[in-house]
RNA sequence: GGGCCAUUAGCUCAAUCGGUAGAGCAUCCGACUCUUAAUCGGGCGGUUAUAGGUUCGAGUCCUAUAUGGCCCA
């Protein structure tokens, strides 16, 4: 037997509690339980104390805290509804019960049954009668009462950050319920949700780079994808008419507040609809998450109230860039124009000057301004390689970004459905990835076969998961709305 | 990719001008039959992120590295 007097550092610690294992397997009692029959919830025996009051209930979750009175103990049980508090007694003659809770630690998860009742100082608990140990618990919690705020030490050990911080659990609740709103909305609207490849020989869709893996027994290259709007368009080709998807994208760039590798994207496509369609829905769908998640339309983010209740103002991205910057996006017309105003405003790019990067980085200037929900809209062709021409613009299309909180939320537009045009839309974007944008749309034979046999006209709409829960939940990193974001590994 | 900041006990944090590394919680031992951040008494726990350097002396100053955060690209 080990000097439990000294024995009492991290390490020791963890040897003492694996000590304790034997200990209670050499009595009889094994510390890794099974099916445990669970017939209430802390969160009902508190909200039906009137009617549970004397009657047994058992419970089970993690012993969180703990307060021994030598022949009294109390703990505090959590489970996933909330808390709730056991009462256990040494009672002349039946010594045995009180021997199992007199080694019970923090952290350990067990199975309580007992009475419902009131303590003296008014705390509804469960007098416990039987106890049984479901998980013996080997290293110690974060703090009770600061939690756990080291954030490198929340996202590497999410489990920790769940179980100590109600808030954070609040947010990944909400989150859940969120994308469930969402699903409920589109359902009853008759969209149908669909599942489509992750592993691609060509990654489209977006302007971004891809992951590259491979597949060895087809000895092929795929890529991950980096959104999910050409396999739903070739759905729409196949008579599917309202389809969506809510699914993982994947793009090789850079970590911040406002990006992680991997993310969640909504896309939906509706068939003989138009941008504007889009319009209406995305300002509906945002509202009726907000009041089904919330309870209101109106949020608070960054200390600004901001009412998404439709209808959303709705600007032109011409006037938006011009109102803000000076500058009239209708009058880059080539690279000499691209780099003339590159200059003028001292923009740094980090790729060629074209239209399409100096339009993209004028817009990320005034992002940060465009606090209440605003749609700008008319993209330039340049910028919109995947969007129907506008009839009456040149080099416009119509699509729009949606923008809240001085961050895109969504992107949508009337879809291309020429295939000709977008056979000449991915010839220019071959052209830009030649003059060094390696992030230009690739060339996709694939999804212009596809369009070749005729796509009806049709709305599309993508919108940032992760974003939209930030938003409702008040998070300024995504990192807060990942369960678990990208981390290096330590060591 | 660049700049700034942080890293001290399991967790949350102190440590004056460069001069003996501390507290609370957790943990261990003891007391205690209605407590609830239980209380009371007594203990254990540190290569101050890592590797170098300056100095009589470094948690503190310098350099590099690692991880994270914020800002910029």
């Amino acid at each position: 037997m080990p000097d439990l007097e000294h024995e009492t550092a991290a390490g020791g610690l963890h040897d003492l509690r694996l000590h304790r294992l034997d200990e209670l397997r050499r009595r009889g009692i094994e510390p890794y339980g099974g099916k445990y029959r669970v017939t209430h919830h802390a969160r009902e025996i508190v909200d039906d104390f009137a009617a549970l009051s004397g009657t047994t209930v058992a419970i089970a979750g993690r012993i969180m805290a703990l307060r021994s009175h030598g022949k009294a103990t109390f703990f505090d049980l959590h489970d996933a509804t909330g808390r709730i508090q056991v009462y256990a007694r040494y009672e002349e003659g039946t010594p045995g019960g009180h021997e199992l809770v007199a080694a019970c630690d923090v952290g350990d998860i067990v199975g309580v049954s007992g009475q419902v009742f009131r303590t003296r100082r008014g705390e509804i608990s469960v007098a416990l009668s039987s106890l049984e140990l479901l998980a013996k618990s080997l290293r110690p919690l974060p703090e009770k009462w600061h939690g756990l705020k080291d954030v490198d030490l929340r996202y590497r050990q999410r489990y920790l950050d769940l179980l100590v911080n109600p808030e954070v659990r609040q947010t990944f609740v909400l989150r859940t319920r969120i994308v469930s709103a969402i699903r409920g909305f589109l359902d009853t609207r008759g969209f149908l949700e669909v599942e489509t490849p992750v592993l691609q020989p060509v990654a489209g869709g977006a302007v971004a780079r891809p992951f590259a893996t491979h597949h060895n027994a087809l000895g092929m290259d795929l890529y991950l994808r980096i959104a999910l709007e050409l396999h739903l368009k070739r759905l729409l080709v196949g008579g599917l008419e309202r389809v969506y998807e809510i699914g993982r994208n994947f793009r090789n760039e850079g970590i911040s507040t406002k990006h992680n590798p991997e993310f969640t994207m909504l896309e939906l496509y509706q068939a003989y609809a138009d941008y504007g369609d889009m319009m209406e829905l995305t300002e509906e769908l945002v509202a009726t998450v907000a009041r089904q998640v919330l309870g209101s339309p109106v949020i608070s983010y960054r200390g600004a109230d901001i009412d998404l209740s439709p209808p959303w103002r709705r600007v032109s991205l011409a006037e938006a860039i011009k109102g803000r910057t000076g500058v009239d996006i209708q009058q880059i017309r080539d690279d000499d124009d691209a780099q003339a105003v590159a200059g003028k405003l001292a923009l740094k790019l980090g790729k060629p000057a074209t239209p399409a990067a100096v339009i993209d980085k004028l817009l990320e200037l005034i992002e940060g301004d465009l606090i209440r929900p605003v749609f700008l809209y008319d993209y330039p062709v340049a910028v919109s390689p995947l969007a129907k021409r506008h009839a009456g613009e040149g080099g416009l299309t119509y699509r729009f970004e949606a923008f809240v909180g001085g961050r895109e939320l969504g992107n949508a537009f009337s879809e291309l459905c020429d295939p000709v045009d977008q056979r000449g839309r991915f010839e220019q974007q071959r052209g830009e990835r030649a003059r060094g944008d390696d992030e230009a749309h690739p060339m996709d034979e694939d999804f212009l076969t596809a369009l070749e046999y005729g796509m009806p006209p049709a709305g599309g709409l993508g919108i940032g998961i992760d974003r939209l829960v930030m938003l409702l939940t008040g998070q300024t990193s995504i990192r807060d709305v990942i369960l678990f974001p990208l981390m290096r590994p330590r060591e």
